[in-house]
DNA sequence: GTCTATAAGCTGATAGAC
DNA sequence: GTCTATCAGCTTATAGAC
């Protein structure tokens, strides 16, 4: 593991105990058993040191999904296993889910473009339109129906972190409460 | 107002716009148009503000879903009425949510118990508990349901921050989508 | 690439006059 | 209650040797 990575990696784990701003530099340095001004060697400044972190998971995210979606045929058996992989990731990946949402609240994501942040993951918005145009969901914006369901694995997400013992009782109810909210009938 | 109060008001707004440690309490006192010294006078340190302020605005919203609730007789008539007085006090103060979003992803939560901070909105948990022992709903845990809907609402406000023409469009769905969700079929 | 040394400016917080 | 003056420590970032 190089240099940079060592720093990305401390800042991650720092950034969700301590915040952003909470996180000086040297903090980063320091955990990541290198010098402050190796740090700056990296990463000009501390804002582009956030911005890379973040595109960096983001990218990792969206790899992680596109290699362990199989090519299902319906619809539903498509948009079924995106559930499931969402959130086979979130329960593996706690501390970036923590980051993401620590930097969607903060000021940061304004200097990210969103056009930027969702670019990538297009696919997940036509997986949602094809299922509206074979009439297997209710006909909404998509991009409603998308942020439903993220909230829904995400409540899901936080609420097995206090419960950690109800995830085999609730993971497949879950889904289903989900799906019954937006299947055709 | 006095400068409590103004204090508070002006925390709120740069809170928001530059995250907790972003903004310094000198900050707050010129915002807040009183010298750093008074800051200091009604708040012993930075961390009370902020904890000062979360209780604060965590009373406002139960004074006001509690104003707001009509005696509804059905326990879907009564969550049905919940879901849109929430929906309506989230449209007119989203920098409160803004703020409890922030506040909810940061280390300061740690700091205010859970218990402390949900012991207010019992009321709640037993309303979702009342429908489900009548049937009405689906028998899950009321935290996993109540969290749900938190999510739900959550993102459709925010779906609606920036898609404001879409109220009218999806005010009523929104809520039909999730009751599906969870009602007994 | 990595380090040490350094700096200007800001931070939260205090003291004491009014 | 409010103000001004002040501080010790930390902040991000730079300079320059190796």
């Amino acid at each position: 593991m190089d240099n940079k990575e060592k720093i990305l990696r401390a800042a991650l784990q720092l950034f969700i105990k301590e915040g952003f701003h909470g996180t000086s530099t040297s903090k980063i340095a320091n955990e990541a058993g290198i010098s402050n001004g190796t740090l700056f060697h990296h990463f000009k400044t501390k804002e582009e040191l956030i911005s890379r972190l973040y595109l960096k998971c983001k990218e990792d995210y969206r790899n992680y999904l596109l290699d362990h979606m199989q090519n299902q045929t319906t619809s539903k058996a498509k948009i079924r296993e995106f559930w499931f992989v969402c959130l086979n990731w979130g329960l593996s990946n706690q501390e970036v889910v923590s980051f993401f949402m620590m930097f969607a609240n903060s000021p940061y994501i304004d200097k990210l473009s969103k056009e930027e942040a969702t670019r990538n993951f297009r696919f997940v918005a036509d997986l949602f339109q094809e299922a509206i145009d074979n009439e297997t969901v209710v006909n909404i914006d998509p991009a409603l129906m998308m942020n439903q369901m993220f909230a829904a694995l995400l409540a899901f997400a936080l609420y097995l972190k206090e419960n950690p013992d109800k995830l085999d009782v609730y993971r497949e109810q879950a889904f289903k409460m989900w799906w019954r909210s937006v299947v055709n009938i």
